[in-house]
DNA sequence: CGGGAATGTCTGACTAATCAGATACTCTTT
DNA sequence: AAAGAGTATCTGATTAGTCAGACATTCCCG
């Protein structure tokens, strides 16, 4: 494993990169799945959920569309154009920062509360089946664990998006 | 956990819904980290790359378009146009299938085999920075393990992509 | 306090994917 | 062997993102 790698060969049996390409096969493959149920039973984007989720853990005040950006690797145009659509959807609505006039809040809109609601529990259930069921039950907390550090590690390294 | 939700903030609270979500996000992040980084140093983009690995792993004879998109989750549209780009750049090369003539079979060239090779060493590195470092080590065995299981399992849920 | 740097959002131009339909071939069944 | 079903690839139209630049506002330092 710590070889000096030479052929494409080599590079494609690395222990270390199969293991990493094997994380992002499952949350692709995961994502997928979950991205395509939801879509299909709620009619919004994975993506959308996301921000829905979002929204709903900062309450009545509303966010500014650069935290969505920061939390979502998705850059602040990216945003604006997610929000237009959900804004269409009748799902979130913007109003103005008083603390700043630049910025806009985004907030949920009551159709917002109730789509994240039934979508949360389309999700469970196939979270529960295609993400649960397969770690073993005596594994479950570390890897959640292990997830988060990941998670934040990561974060932390990014570069802040334009 | 196993309560039953009704409240926007609640669905945004569900241990199990956040569990995935650190999932998700640990891998989109890392992710953009590891495909900025081998863009930037190596010209193409993080989705060649793994075609890269996918060819390399096949070998001298090439493998059918149609596998590609199984790999990835890719259409075979998607495929199409990701190949043309490669081929492009002289990185793949695209020849009849004697067994069937519907298809074509791709292979790595040269420049493709030396770009797999420059490309994961610039991965393994960033790897070991990103994701291997934030995991502690008594972990690392079983949460690669457990990601196995968690992508086999997930590969094998998907439908079939036109 | 005034002016330059920084920040938040939006937009036009572009890119890389999807989807669905077209085409060409193969396989199976009678 | 002919027909119909199935499969591999490609392509036109569409979509959802990126990037870079515009603009309004705020922050910070002399």
């Amino acid at each position: 494993m710590g070889e000096e790698i030479t052929t494409a060969k080599e590079a494609a049996d690395d222990g270390l990169v199969l293991a990493f390409g094997r994380l992002l096969g499952a949350a692709n493959r995961l994502e997928y799945l979950l991205g395509r149920a939801i879509e299909e039973e709620c009619g919004i984007s994975h993506l959308m959920y996301e921000v829905l989720l979002i929204l709903a853990r900062e309450g009545e005040a509303g966010m500014p569309m650069r935290a969505i950006s920061r939390e979502q690797v998705l850059t602040t145009g990216g945003v604006t154009r997610l929000i237009d659509r959900m804004e269409a959807l009748g799902l979130v609505a913007r109003g103005d920062n008083p603390d700043d006039r630049r910025g806009r809040l985004v907030r949920l809109t009551e159709a917002g509360e109730r789509k994240a609601v039934e979508a949360t529990r389309v999700h469970r259930e196939n979270i529960e089946r295609y993400f649960v069921a397969p770690i073993p039950a005596e594994h479950r907390e570390w890897f959640a664990e292990d997830l988060r550090k990941l998670s934040h590690a990561a974060r932390d390294a990014i570069p802040r998006l334009r």
